[in-house]
DNA sequence: GTCTATAGGTAGATAGAC
DNA sequence: GTCTATCTACCTATAGAC
């Protein structure tokens, strides 16, 4: 009765193990390199048994995603809110993406990213809503903060440009350097900022 | 007797043709959904006939990579060569970066960004050895503008994220918009200086 | 829910004729 | 150099037993 269900949240926690799995696999491997043997393996699975799961292999792509965007998405609104003042709340935006992209276990996000293209065109929509969400935060603070004169005035290619500046991140970045994200987070900022 | 050649230059102009048709493809495709089959097709060959000019599928990845970062650092060499003064300097690094990236016919580099996890490990260290040559470029020229304080000191950073938000225009940038490249090269810069 | 077994398709690569 | 033909391997997904 619960099966194919397509909300992302924690229910059965066998879907959810799943996803997690999947993010990992995804994000080290590719997409496409990944069989769903691999997947199967991952969760102590036979490649069958997951087809109980999820109808496609590319569904669990579009699970994988979703649960990375709208995670971001609820950890930045949650820091939002709790910031005070301006300042506090560009903080907020970089530290929040940063860690969810570089923290431990944090693979979804990073698949949503840069797996677009594996996405067919009927479920590539559903998950731009989503993103555009989340860009939307960011551009309300940006707004905010060049009203202050904190950051320059083309917010829209402002905001971009930090984007892309945040995601390049997982490329270089590596965790047992001696540069915390937080203090990663603390810099680029400071790079943003006009003074 | 020219079979297998390392080298990307414009020889047998076959080979050539086969690695503009592969970077094309590779942008707009992906690499691993990208087939032998589909890239007969692109140069009217069969599939088989391929592998007369390419041992492998990768060795096709990496000519289009290697092609894409070498062609690149030789017109930033040029044009850095022609420019008079630090802040010439800094607006070739944005123009000739964008021009290469969102330009006709300019798939290689995008290629070579956004296709990482497809190589092997023994393929990588080479690519990685043009990429640091090109790096280098931005690195020293973009110290030359600090010493100036005409961007902010942290270079190292500055390099990586400036580029992070160059390489991610190619998510969003349209080239039907009625933003034509150049101009948005100069706006990225305007956002990069302190004054 | 998970298993075994396998269908049905397509992938990269090779061999030998021309 | 390119073609035809094909090998071998592996892929996603399904069927039916348990």
């Amino acid at each position: 009765m619960s099966r194919h269900i397509t909300h992302t949240a924690d229910d059965g926690s066998r879907r959810m193990e799943l996803v997690r799995a999947a993010a990992r696999l995804f994000r080290d491997q590719g997409y496409e390199r990944t069989t769903v043997r691999d997947l199967g393996n991952a969760v102590g699975l036979q490649s069958g048994s997951l087809f109980y799961h999820f109808r496609t292999k590319e569904e669990m792509l579009v699970a994988v995603m979703a649960l990375g965007i709208t995670a971001t998405t609820e950890q930045l609104e949650d820091a939002l809110k709790a910031a005070r003042g301006t300042r506090a709340r560009l903080t907020a935006l970089f530290h929040v993406h940063l860690h969810s992209l570089l923290g431990d276990n944090q693979a979804a996000l990073e698949v949503m990213l840069y797996e677009w293209h594996s996405l067919s065109d009927a479920t590539r929509p559903g998950l731009i809503v989503l993103r555009d969400r989340y860009e939307a935060l960011w551009q309300q603070v940006l707004e905010e903060a060049a009203a202050e004169g904190l950051v320059k005035a083309d917010t829209g290619l402002l905001r971009r440009s930090l984007l892309g500046s945040l995601h390049w991140t997982v490329q270089w970045y590596k965790r047992d350097g001696d540069l915390s994200v937080s203090e990663l987070a603390d810099r680029m900022l400071a790079l943003a900022l006009t003074a």
